[in-house]
DNA sequence: AAGTAATTGTGTAATTATTACACTTTGATA
DNA sequence: TATCAAAGTGTAATAATTACACAATTACTT
């Protein structure tokens, strides 16, 4: 099992340490900032520390990379060990490689952040005092959690203007005011319903499934979905200069 | 002399083996993609790969990280390394991990790529068997520094539509002529020459200087120069959603 | 000195995209 | 059947983008 290797474990700095040393000279790790949506507040998934050093701090999910998996994997193993789900939407973000961000000695870490959608994971959140957080109310996390946190949070609000990787969070079908309660949520502004719905249509990549909402306490609203394919086919090249 | 650890003096296969194993489970490098304009065209800066396997390629700048230096430092020391410069444009791109990928053995690469203005450079080319190359017939180069290459020159073309990198690339004055070249340069588009210095005008980052172009054949050009602190000041803060 | 070649510098009209904004419809609940 | 809450819908005003042509300036030629 894996685990008997990983960072996040309960163990004290000195076994942390002599794990790093026994990298010779440079450890490499990977972390994941895992996000989720949930009662329309972006959230992210954090576990206790388990470092003397940080006690009661909370921390990013991560691990060690295996020498014979590469480095994508690694992520990929993480997210699996810890949300027991695959296939999910996963980006590399940012490597943080300072000489002293590790008190067990040289650790450069690969961040990676990913995007989960919560209906479908029920994650065991007991086992390893691993909880779902506001990303509004994040601060104060071990290591430089917290600047990887940021650098993959704010990567992920540029990107999900120009890529269609929101739907990630939510479910297979959706309505447009759950779209757009994510994407408020993800960019902490509000939008205009009017121009909102306009500007996704005009787009022309969410498919109308003839299927309405139900359990909503008033005019349920419409079902989508997005459609992938068709995103691939006709998704814009260029942007066009401008800062 | 920090070249006797690099990744790209002469050396046998044998010999990086050790080197690499020295790094008991995983090595890390950085790689550097340098980019130049020169004679309306991008160029990149590479070096003639110094492994029998990949004899007669060309590879990036790069060298292993000291374990007692910032990753960001080991970018910045192969850059002045190689180009004499400091103070250039650089930028994390991303790293590169698969099992395989280097053949003296586990070796991640954390890619970066800068830009320089070549006239200030003048590379002692000669030195080691070090180039300038048109970006546009970089192919087949060493490691999977074609697959690093690509990455960076993706992310520059996307990176210089929303931020002002691209001046690094000219002489601190120059005319509209020279900025829309490059852009048309990293873009490999053309523009449309009114629009360009509209755009640009309004704006408002340049600087008229109040002088012109010398030792052009046709009526010269005014330079300007890109002012900096009032970016900094002004500078967009969303784009909106659009893909 | 006059003419030529080359490139700079400039404006407008048409099109497209963005913003701001309010009323009617629907279904659930009391 | 009345009430509540959110869904669904259109238009006018503004801003941004595109397409496009001619006069002015300088260096160079003869």
């Amino acid at each position: 099992m894996k685990d008997s290797a990983s960072a996040n474990n309960i163990k004290s700095l000195k076994v942390i340490q002599s794990e790093v040393q026994t990298f010779n000279k440079v450890a490499l790790s990977v972390d994941c900032v895992i996000f989720g949506f949930e009662e329309n507040k972006l959230k992210v998934l954090l576990i206790r520390s388990d470092m003397k050093k940080f006690q009661s701090k909370w921390s990013l999910l991560g691990d060690l990379l295996d020498p014979h998996e590469d480095l994508d994997a690694a992520a990929y193993r993480i997210l699996k060990q810890r949300t027991g789900l695959d296939d999910l939407y996963l980006e590399q973000a940012h490597t943080f490689g300072k000489v002293g961000r590790h008190p067990g000695g040289r650790v450069v870490t690969v961040a990676y952040y990913s995007l989960i959608n919560t209906s479908h994971h029920k994650l065991k959140t007991l086992d390893h005092e691993l909880h779902w957080h506001d990303v509004a109310a994040v601060k104060d996390l071990a290591f430089d959690h917290q600047e990887i946190f940021e650098t993959c949070y704010k990567r992920l609000q540029k990107r999900v203007q120009e890529h269609p990787l929101g739907f990630s969070l939510l479910p297979g079908k959706f309505s447009l005011r759950e779209l757009q309660n994510l994407y408020e949520a993800i960019l902490d502004i509000k939008l205009d319903r009017r121009n909102f719905r306009k500007k996704f249509f005009a787009m022309d990549f969410l498919v109308d499934l003839d299927e309405i909402e139900t359990n909503v306490p008033h005019r349920p609203g419409k079902l989508y979905r997005f459609d992938y394919e068709k995103y691939e086919k006709n998704k814009k090249k260029w942007a066009g200069i401008d800062f």
